[in-house]
DNA sequence: AGGAACTAGA
């Protein structure tokens, strides 16, 4: 950099640059004649000539050091002197300091030569004892030598400031996964800004959010403000580990706005990321004008993960439309961008316009990646067209991309959301003739596959074959094994599942607990389920909004409301949301007792939190009517899903028909089954059967 | 950028 153009006053450079350059060396020559060495003692020896001994440093950092110093020099370079750090380092190498040396113990107890070392170095002023530092960081192999050198400064007291020192180590131990000794050292005196910060910085790299989210309120407590880039880390551990939701994020943000925060590109491209991956489209949305608004303009990645999300939310035209910009943005997309285009027509399941984007993409000449071939076999799986899958298979082949476990996983998963679980042996055949080893994701989808359709034999094998293979079956593994046995009502198998589990060494997670409570509580076994939430709270579990729902439905489903609504309750003081699922449960219990008006009070306390009805809570809806014999109110609900747009189904038009026979109206029951048909409805045998037993009804009354 | 489990109606 500047190193050429502004030649410093060089005394005593690392020998090694000196070297490298013959211009430096000529500068090094050229200043050398009327810079006299500083300071000269015997333990610090001083040496003009190139011939010093080689400090323990790489000549990169040496590069990084004069950077450092580069900038300092601007304003004082004639007065700045350069000192030679290689006998205090070639003596820092071999110190390790004790606990002791920090503060207490005097500099009289200490060795002379030690004394001497100090002493040559009294004069050198806190910016070079800086940069030695900083340089000494970034590299990992050195840290242990930062770390004594921060030791040594405050035991001799050479550097007044010792707040910059500690942050700058901090920073570097959190670089290199060192979180612990970055707290202890921390301890040392009371935090302040920097230290803070480089802490706070230090939790967030190594993903301990809890300590960094604990340690930036503290700050606030102390009436300190936190840097941005800290929330920059913040936010993407959270988006690193999948653990990113949108009222965390909310708050977060909210901090930043109410502390006047600094939004710099970075922090908004990671806001918005964080809003995508979040599900919160509409706020990603917004930052991402706010991007723009600052005349700034969005990295790939941040349209890349919006274009994904919108997917993700079937909200593809306007996946289309970021996907747009991002051309229009001299950015030429790459296999990456089509990808999350793609994802999201093949979660609406638009076959054509899926097909679509990847001959784009050949035409363009981007690559498909295993990705796009994933997606495109998922894409074929969802519409049944097992024979276009396996073209997309053979087509990896041709272009030497390796199938893999996931996606026959993908495969197996789209034939078991269809019904066709005996297809799961002819994937595992395919699999194996390609030479793909199944693992254990995806042998979770095949227990999951024979779980769901009661075929728990051979749920039981493919766990004892996984097994046998080798793969330890995981928490995920255990619950889909234990539920699947709740599901087809065997709780004392599932019971037992659940204490070999516990036995074999794999711990519970909330979604294990959230099966058991379900178990116990269709059982009605209320003490064991009280039993299972101390359990859960023993072992540091919270409960979750899924645990919640679960006791609202089996305290609703039992009659017992007045638990149910003090779960709700509950749940709300736990400063959870209650979900529209929550009220689904709680609506449909009412409607199962046929009690219409409570149903309708639950429905409009959703709605007045904000939730949008669901089809599920109108057609509960429905069935509370239906049960309590008001069959004029059971079709207003229908006009209602007409009025607003709601897709009526095939449930809707089942309990609507069996409203009618509740009050005896059987002749309008088949203009409804005809209505039903006229919607595109199609009829299953749950609707059929419906329709028979009025045909049935109405020929009994003509007998009579 | 990706895959698995738990809550839900006739």
């Amino acid at each position: 950099m500047n190193i050429v153009l502004q030649p410093p006053p060089v005394q005593f450079r690392f020998p090694s640059i000196h070297f490298t350059s013959p211009i430096l060396r000529h500068h090094h020559h050229h200043h050398h004649v009327y810079k006299p060495p500083l300071f000269a003692t015997a333990a610090a020896t001083v040496s003009t000539s190139a011939t010093t001994t080689t400090p323990p440093l790489s000549s990169q950092q040496q590069l990084s050091i004069e950077n450092e110093e580069e900038e300092e020099d601007d304003a004082h370079e004639a007065r700045n002197p350069r000192y030679d750090f290689s006998p205090l380092l070639e003596f820092l190498s071999a110190y390790s300091p004790s606990s002791s040396d920090t503060e207490s113990s005097s500099p009289t107890q200490l060795d002379p030569t030690e004394l001497r070392l100090a002493e040559s170095y009294r004069a050198v002023p806190a910016p070079f004892w800086h940069s030695l530092l900083k340089s000494l960081s970034s590299t990992p192999s050195s840290i242990s030598t930062a770390y004594a050198l921060v030791t040594w400064l405050q035991k001799h007291n050479l550097c007044f400031s010792y707040e910059l020192l500690y942050s700058i180590l901090i920073h570097a131990l959190g670089r290199s996964e060192r979180l612990y000794e970055a707290f202890l050292l921390s301890q040392r005196q009371t935090l302040t800004p920097l230290t803070y910060n480089a802490l706070i910085g230090a939790c967030a790299r190594n993903d301990d959010l809890e300590k960094a989210l604990n340690l930036m309120a503290r700050m606030r407590r102390d009436g300190y403000q936190s840097d941005f880039v800290n929330y920059s880390l913040i936010i993407q551990s959270l988006v690193r580990n999948n653990s990113i939701d949108s009222t965390l994020l909310e708050k977060l943000y909210g901090e930043i706005e109410a502390d006047r925060i600094e939004l710099d590109g970075q922090l908004l491209n990671d806001i918005t990321v964080g809003f995508s991956k979040a599900g919160d489209v509409n706020r990603a949305f917004y930052f991402l004008s706010v991007i723009q608004g600052n005349g700034l303009s969005p990295k790939t990645a941040t349209l890349v993960a919006v274009i994904a999300q919108l997917g993700n939310s079937g909200r593809t035209e306007e996946a289309e439309a970021v996907f747009e910009e991002l051309r229009e943005g001299g950015l030429k997309p790459r296999t990456r961008a089509y990808n999350a285009l793609l994802k999201g027509y093949v979660k609406t399941g638009a076959l054509r316009d899926a097909e679509d984007v990847v001959s784009e993409m050949e035409r363009s000449g981007v690559a498909p990646d295993e990705h796009t071939y994933s997606l495109l076999i998922d894409a074929y799986g969802n519409a049944g067209r097992w024979e276009s899958a396996r073209i997309v298979l053979k087509e990896m082949e041709v272009n030497n991309v390796q199938p893999n476990s996931y996606v026959f996983s993908r495969i197996l998963a789209s034939y078991r959301d269809r019904g066709e679980w005996q297809r799961s042996f002819q994937v595992l055949r395919e699999m194996k003739n390609n030479g793909v080893t199944p693992d254990r994701q995806f042998y979770n989808v095949m227990i999951d596959t024979f779980g769901k359709y009661n075929c728990l034999d051979h749920a039981m094998d493919t766990f004892e074959r996984m097994k046998l293979e080798g793969i330890e079956p995981d928490t995920v593994t255990w619950n889909t094994l234990i539920d699947c046995h709740c599901k087809h009502g065997h709780h004392d198998k599932a019971e037992e599942l659940f204490e070999s589990m516990q036995k074999s060494g794999c711990l519970a997670c909330t979604t294990t607990f959230n099966i058991m409570i379900n178990s116990f509580g269709k059982q009605e076994r209320w003490e064991d389920v009280k039993d299972l939430l101390g359990k859960m709270q023993s072992q540091g579990l919270l409960p979750n909004v899924v645990t919640y729902t679960t006791l609202v439905d089996i305290y609703g489903q039992s009659g017992r409301f007045k638990d149910a609504i003090e779960c709700l309750e509950v749940m709300k003081s736990a400063g959870l949301k209650p979900s529209s699922t929550m009220y689904n449960a709680l609506i449909n219990a009412y409607a199962q007792r046929g009690l219409s008006e409570q149903a309708v009070n639950a429905f409009r306390v959703m709605r007045g939190e904000g939730l949008k009805p669901s089809l599920l809570a109108l057609n509960s809806l429905i069935n509370a009517f239906s049960e309590d014999r008001r069959d004029t109110e059971a079709f207003s609900v229908l006009q209602y899903m007409k009025e607003n747009d709601l897709k009526s189904d095939v449930v809707t038009y089942t309990t609507l028909m069996k409203a009618l026979i509740r009050v005896e109206k059987f002749e309008k029951v088949p203009a409804v089954y005809e209505e039903m048909l006229m919607s595109g409805c199609t009829p299953d045998r749950k609707a059929r059967a419906m329709l028979r037993s009025a045909l049935r009804y109405m020929k009994s009354a003509l007998k009579l």
